[in-house]
DNA sequence: TCCTTTTCTTGATTTTGGTCAATGTTTTTT
DNA sequence: AAAAAACATTGACCAAAATCAAGAAAAGGA
């Protein structure tokens, strides 16, 4: 159940057997279905959650009812209201499964103690954010340079598998278009 | 010369006059005048800078010779081409000063041996990252959600001395926007 | 202070992308 | 297997923002 969740792990520092269950103390798990909330904005997100099976995404929803994706998560990729979680205000974002999903789960609390007893881990967290922080410049920097239809080609050579896996009017979301704009760019691409 | 530079350290985690002096010692300084260079695009990035006095962009340049504005740093900001900066690889950003500016450099080894020496600086230096990543989310969702008078309110009210400080056509340029708009955007408020 | 450069504004025009609406297709649910 | 829901495409139209161009204002440098 934690396979990949240990995999990541040591992929960028390697954890001792014995690092590996003190951490594994404080992990639990979660199956989410497809259109479960994992998160519903307003509540505190208690948890980050580590995907070891299935697609979620990150939203928020405007006045007029439109959906706003901030993030996809797959297998490895770790998702959550990091806002609401560091201070325990109540969350602005919704986190929702896409598909049936898996997700290993880390509390406040449980980091904080993970911190204390395995200090590798808090170098891996860095690393992890440091991760997060560039993908998260590189998106602005396509937002604000980029022509739609070069966004879009960034976007699916970047994410080939979420274009796979994810319904097209999602990722229009994500890339602050409408469906009708992205099924058109696909057109006219098409014609090349 | 680092006085600022200790202070915001000391806002998120209190360090002792031993370490604080320990970190000093791998700090060094820099004067820039407006209009120069800090990094050019294709150089390695060498160093994490933080901004003592002054104020600094980090852009790129398209094609077409239009500038795409990723970040501003006034006093107590951090500015670097992180990815450079991690890997070593060539810088992709530019970082200019807007204004005369005087900076504070930490190399990679310098943070390398910091980390060592003082574990609670790699404790610090994730919350730093940790903000810069929810900032730049942050941006994002305004770039996919907001309407463009929207985003140029969200922006002022965010950072009212940037409003200040940095010509008008820059902050068009970092919301993805043409200085005439942002001229429009802001003739329409006044009329209110 | 004067000159130069940079910055901002305004108008006219064109382009782009959003909105609305209808239709067909695919996927999910029962 | 049938019905319902979700999804994708297309066309017509409209609104928003970019482009182009000119001129005014402000700031920086000599």
């Amino acid at each position: 159940m934690y396979e990949l969740f240990f995999q990541k792990l040591n992929e960028k520092i390697l954890f001792s057997e014995e690092e590996q269950t003190i951490i594994k103390g404080y992990l639990t798990t979660k199956k989410i279905r497809r259109k479960q909330y994992l998160l519903q904005e307003g509540d505190v997100c208690k948890t980050l959650a580590f995907v070891e099976k299935g697609a979620l995404k990150e939203y928020t929803v405007d006045e007029k009812g439109a959906e706003h994706i901030l993030q996809f998560a797959l297998e490895g990729w770790i998702i959550s209201d990091l806002y609401s979680f560091m201070t325990g205000e109540p969350a602005t974002y919704n986190i929702e499964a896409i598909e049936d999903s898996e997700v290993v789960l880390i509390t406040k609390s449980a980091q904080e103690e993970i911190f204390k007893k395995v200090p590798k881990y808090e170098s891996y967290s860095r690393m992890q954010i440091t991760g997060a922080y560039l993908a998260m410049q590189k998106r602005v920097n396509s937002l604000i340079s980029l022509s739609l239809e070069e966004r879009y080609l960034y976007f699916t050579s970047l994410y080939p598998t979420i274009v796979q896996r994810v319904p097209q009017h999602m990722i229009a979301s994500y890339l602050g278009l409408t469906p009708e704009t992205v099924s058109r760019i696909r057109k006219k691409l098409a014609a090349k």
